[in-house]
DNA sequence: GCGCGGGTGAA
DNA sequence: TTCACCC
DNA sequence: GCGC
C-alpha cells in the first residue's frame, strides 16, 4: 500500500506566516549591470529592506509554484499519518527541521510508502543510531514481541514489498525447527514468501545451520536439485533486512569447512588450501585490536545460540567464524544472479593474502620510515594460479600502509601522510562503494552536518587507496577512518548494491531545492533553508522575490555557468591571458596557477592564481599591481564580476568571474558560442610567503587541514603565510601566542619541518 | 565526551 | 557575530 | 562519523 496522501504546500502557508515575507521590490535582473562595486565592477544594487507584509505577493500563490511543488498530496489520511509518526523520527537534523516543526512532518514522510517507514524508523531516520537493532526488532511490529513468546511461528505475513522470497523453496539443514530461534527465523522467512520443503530434491535453496560444516550436509546435497543454492543461515536474514534477494555467491554465505573450490566453473584462482586459510582467519581474528571501549555491537566470534537470533549483518565482527575461503555453488534459481562470482573468489583469496602479509608488520611494530616499501610478502603463501598471482603482485606493489589496519605511527595517522595521486587506481574495486559514500557525503554536506561529511570523505579517501575490494564489515573496520557505522554502511552497499539511508535521503522532498539553492555562489545551508521556509522553490522565485546579496545575484544569473567544471585546457587558456597581461604590466611578476590545476586535475571547479614577485616581503607590495591587472583585464572583457576583494599589507586577494574572449575562434563566426563564466581567484603573495601560499593554494582541502592539524599537534601553526613555532594554546585550544615564523618561503621545508614526506602537487589528493 | 584547520570578506 | 568562502 |  502506498501512501499517496499529500498536502499542498500552499495549504501550509500558515506555517510560514510568521516568517519574513519576500520583499516585493527585489532586484530585477536587469539592474545587475547598473551598479559598480568596490573595484569598479558592475554590481547589483544593494538590497533594500523588505516592506511590510501588505504588498506581499508571495510565491505560494503563483500558479507556477503550485506545479513546482509536486509533493502535493491528498488531504485524507494525513492526520492519521502524522499521528502515527512522530516528527522527530523522520526529520533529521537540518533540512526541514526548522521549517516543519511539530505538525508538519507530513512533508517529509508522506512520500515514503508506509511499509518502509517502520524500517526507516529503526534503520535510517535518527541518524546517529544509538544502538543497532536486531533484525527481529526491525521485522516485527512492536507488539509482536509478546505474542512471539507464545508461539514463535506466528509471524504475520510481511507486506508485498517485503515478499522477497516469493517463489523460493527452502530446505533447512538440519530439517527441523526444534530450536526456538531457528523456528523464529523460519517463520520470518515464510512471512516473506518462502516456502519450506521437507524434501531436499525440491528446494531452490539449502539453508544450513551455522553449526554445521559443509561435510555435514554433503549427503543432503547429493539429492539436491541441479541448480539449488546452498547458503548459511545469514543469507535469508540479510535478504530480509535488505529486502532483496542477495547474491548467494558471496563468501559470507558459504558454509564452514568447505573443501576447496569445486564449482563447475572451477576457478583456478580458488585454489587456496582451506586448512591454511582457516588457520589464517582464526589468527587474523585477533588482529584488529579490540580497542573501542564502546563496542556495543561486539559479539563473541564463536556463534552462540543467542547470537543466531540476530541478523548476521548486525552481529558485529564475524571474522571469528572461519569463513570458507572460496566456493561457488551455482545458483540458477537466483533472481539476482551473482554478477561476478569469479571476482569474489579472486578477491577473497587476495584478501587473505593481503591480511597474511600484514601479519608480521602488526606483530612486530615496524617503525622504520620505509616499512612501506618492503611491506609484507606473500612468498609463504602457496601461489595461486597465474591470474591471482599477478593480481596479488600488483596489489603488493601498490600496497600502502593505510590498508594495514589501524595501528599507525602518529604521523601516519594524518591524511597528508597518506595522500596519493588522484586516481591511485583507476579500476578501483571499491568504485561503487565510494560512489555511494560520496552521495551520502553530499547529503550530509547539504544538511550542514559538517563533521559527518568530513568523516565520509576520509573514508572515501581511504577506500580509494585500497587495491582490493572491501566486502565485509570487518575488512572495512580495519581501515583508518572507518568506524563501526561506516563499516556497516560499506557492507550494506557491497551486499545490496544500494544504501537505504541514501535512498531515503534522496527522497526528502526539499532535497532537490536545497541542492539547487546551495549551488548558488554565496548561499549556504542557512540561507537555502530560510528561502525554502519562505516558500521559494526555484531560481526564478528567488530572482523575483527574494532578498539577494550582490554575489548571490551573480550566482543565480550565472548559475549554470558556474556549475560547470573547467577543462584543463581552458584553465591554461585563461591562465595564459592573465600571464600575458601581467607581463605587460610588470615583467618581474610571476603568475602561478594553483588549485586542482596544480594537482594535475583534468578539470577544475575554478581557477586559482598566485601572484608573486621576487623581492617582495608584504603582499601589500603587490597591491598596485593587482589594481592595474584587474582594471586591465576588466577593460578587456576578461574579468566580468567581482565577488570579493581585499588589498591590505598582510594579505590581498581578489575573487570574481572571468570569461574566455569569444571572438578569437573564426571557425563558427555566426554561431559564435558564448564562453562560460568561470570563477577565478587571485592571491597576492610576497616572495617570503610563497611556499606556504602554494601549499595552501594547492590543497586539496583535506590535505591542508591535515597538515594544519599536524602542525597544531606539534605545537606549531600553519597558515597560508607560513609555519609558526612556539604557539601557545590556552584553554579550549584558543591560541594565545602568534608564535614565531619558522618558514614561509620554501614549500619543501614546511613539509620537512612537519615531518611529512614531500609530496608533489599531484600527490596531494586526499 | 570532546575535538575535528586556519584564515578571509561581506553583512 | 554569523555566514559563506578559499584550499 | 571517527578517534582519542
Amino acid at each position: 500500500m502506498t501512501m499517496d496522501v499529500t498536502i499542498s504546500l500552499a495549504d501550509k502557508r500558515h506555517l510560514f506566516e510568521n516568517l519574513e515575507p519576500p520583499p516585493d521590490d527585489a532586484l530585477s535582473p536587469e539592474e545587475i549591470s547598473l551598479r559598480r562595486d568596490c573595484n569598479g565592477f558592475f554590481k547589483p544594487r544593494p538590497k533594500r529592506p523588505s516592506p511590510p507584509t501588505s504588498a506581499r505577493a508571495p510565491p505560494h500563490t503563483t500558479p507556477r509554484r503550485v506545479s513546482s511543488a509536486p509533493q502535493t498530496l491528498k488531504q485524507g489520511d494525513s492526520s492519521k499519518v502524522i499521528q502515527n509518526t512522530p516528527a522527530s523520527v523522520y526529520v533529521r537534523k537540518g533540512v526541514l527541521h526548522n521549517l516543519l516543526q511539530g505538525t508538519e512532518s507530513d512533508d517529509t514522510t508522506t512520500a515514503i510508502p508506509a511499509s518502509t517507514r517502520r524500517l526507516q524508523r529503526s534503520e535510517t531516520a535518527p541518524l546517529p543510531l544509538p544502538k543497532r537493532m536486531t533484525s527481529e526488532n526491525e521485522t516485527e511490529t512492536p507488539t509482536a514481541t509478546k505474542r512471539r513468546r507464545r508461539k514463535a511461528s506466528d509471524v504475520p505475513p510481511r507486506p508485498a514489498t517485503e515478499q522477497v522470497f516469493q517463489g523460493l523453496v527452502f530446505y533447512y539443514v538440519p530439517n527441523n525447527d526444534i530450536a526456538p530461534a531457528r523456528r523464529m527465523r523460519m517463520a520470518k522467512a515464510k512471512a516473506c514468501g518462502a516456502t519450506r520443503t521437507e524434501f531436499a530434491s525440491g528446494a531452490t535453496h539449502f539453508i544450513v545451520d551455522k553449526a554445521l560444516t559443509f561435510q555435514d550436509v554433503e549427503a543432503d546435497l547429493a539429492t539436491a536439485a541441479r541448480g539449488a543454492a546452498v547458503v548459511n543461515e545469514d543469507w535469508p536474514l540479510d535478504c530480509m533486512q535488505f529486502k532483496s534477494v542477495l547474491d548467494v555467491g558471496q563468501k559470507k554465505y558459504l558454509l564452514r569447512g568447505q573443501p576447496d573450490a569445486q564449482p563447475p566453473t572451477a576457478e583456478p584462482a580458488a585454489a587456496a588450501p582451506p586448512p591454511r586459510s582457516e588457520e589464517l582467519s582464526r589468527s587474523l581474528q585477533l588482529k584488529p585490536p579490540q580497542r573501542n571501549p564502546k563496542k556495543w555491537d561486539y559479539v563473541p566470534p564463536r556463534g552462540t545460540p543467542g547470537r543466531s537470533e540476530e541478523s548476521s549483518l548486525e552481529a558485529g565482527p564475524r571474522g571469528g567464524e572461519s569463513q570458507p575461503v572460496v566456493l561457488d555453488l551455482s545458483a540458477m534459481a537466483e533472481p539476482t544472479p551473482s554478477r561476478d562470482a569469479k571476482g569474489d573468489e579472486l578477491s577473497s583469496v587476495i584478501d587473505l593474502m593481503q591480511e597474511y602479509r600484514e601479519l608480521p608488520l602488526d606483530a612486530e611494530e615496524h617503525d622504520d620510515e620505509d616499512a612501506r616499501s618492503n611491506a609484507g610478502t606473500v612468498e609463504d603463501l602457496p601461489s595461486a594460479d597465474e591470474e591471482a598471482g599477478s593480481e596479488v603482485e600488483r596489489s603488493r606493489q601498490t600496497h600502502r600502509p593505510a590498508s594495514r589496519g589501524k595501528k599507525m605511527r602518529f604521523e601516519e595517522r594524518f591524511a597528508c601522510n597518506q595522500a596519493t595521486a588522484q586516481d591511485a587506481r583507476p579500476d578501483n574495486p571499491n568504485a561503487r562503494t565510494m560512489e555511494v559514500l560520496q552521495q551520502m557525503a553530499g547529503y550530509y554536506d547539504r544538511i550542514n552536518d559538517n563533521w559527518r561529511t568530513v568523516a565520509y570523505r576520509k573514508a572515501i579517501s581511504t577506500l580509494k587507496r585500497q587495491d582490493v575490494r572491501i566486502t565485509t564489515e570487518q575488512e572495512a573496520l580495519r581501515l583508518p577512518g572507518v568506524g563501526p557505522r561506516l563499516a556497516q554502511t560499506i557492507e550494506e552497499v557491497v551486499t545490496t548494491d544500494r544504501l537505504r539511508r541514501l535512498e531515503y535521503a534522496e527522497d526528502e522532498p526539499m532535497g532537490k531545492v536545497l541542492r539547487l539553492f546551495m549551488g548558488i555562489y554565496g548561499v549556504g545551508n542557512k540561507q537555502a533553508q530560510q528561502w525554502i521556509a519562505q516558500g521559494f522553490r526555484t531560481l526564478d522565485d528567488l530572482k523575483r522575490d527574494a532578498r539577494l546579496s550582490a554575489n548571490q545575484l551573480v550566482g543565480i544569473e550565472r548559475y549554470d555557468d558556474l556549475q560547470q567544471r573547467i577543462p584543463r585546457h581552458e584553465v591554461e587558456a585563461l591562465g595564459s591571458i592573465v600571464k600575458k597581461t601581467a607581463a605587460g604590466i610588470d615583467g618581474a611578476v610571476e603568475i602561478i596557477i594553483g588549485g586542482s590545476y596544480r594537482r594535475g586535475s583534468q578539470t577544475s571547479g575554478d581557477i586559482d592564481i598566485v601572484v608573486t614577485k621576487p623581492g617582495t616581503e608584504l603582499s601589500g607590495d603587490l597591491v598596485p599591481f593587482l589594481d592595474t591587472l584587474t582594471r586591465t583585464l576588466e577593460a578587456s572583457g576578461f574579468l566580468v564580476a567581482c565577488l570579493a576583494s581585499s588589498r591590505s599589507a598582510e594579505g590581498s586577494k581578489w575573487h570574481g568571474c572571468c570569461v574566455l574572449p569569444s571572438s578569437s575562434s573564426p571557425s563558427s563566426s555566426s554561431t559564435e558560442q558564448r564562453h562560460l563564466w568561470r570563477r577565478i581567484d587571485f592571491l597576492l603573495v610576497p616572495e617570503t610567503e610563497l611556499g606556504a601560499a602554494l601549499l595552501y593554494f594547492t590543497g586539496n582541502d583535506i590535505f591542508n587541514r591535515s597538515m594544519r592539524l599536524l602542525a597544531s599537534r606539534k605545537g606549531m601553526r600553519l597558515n597560508q603565510r607560513g609555519l609558526y613555532r612556539n604557539v601557545l594554546r590556552g584553554a579550549a585550544r584558543a591560541r594565545v601566542t602568534e608564535g614565531e615564523l619558522v618558514e614561509g618561503r620554501d614549500e619543501r621545508r614546511i613539509f620537512a619541518l612537519l615531518g611529512v614526506q614531500w609530496r608533489e602537487p599531484h600527490e596531494r589528493w586526499c
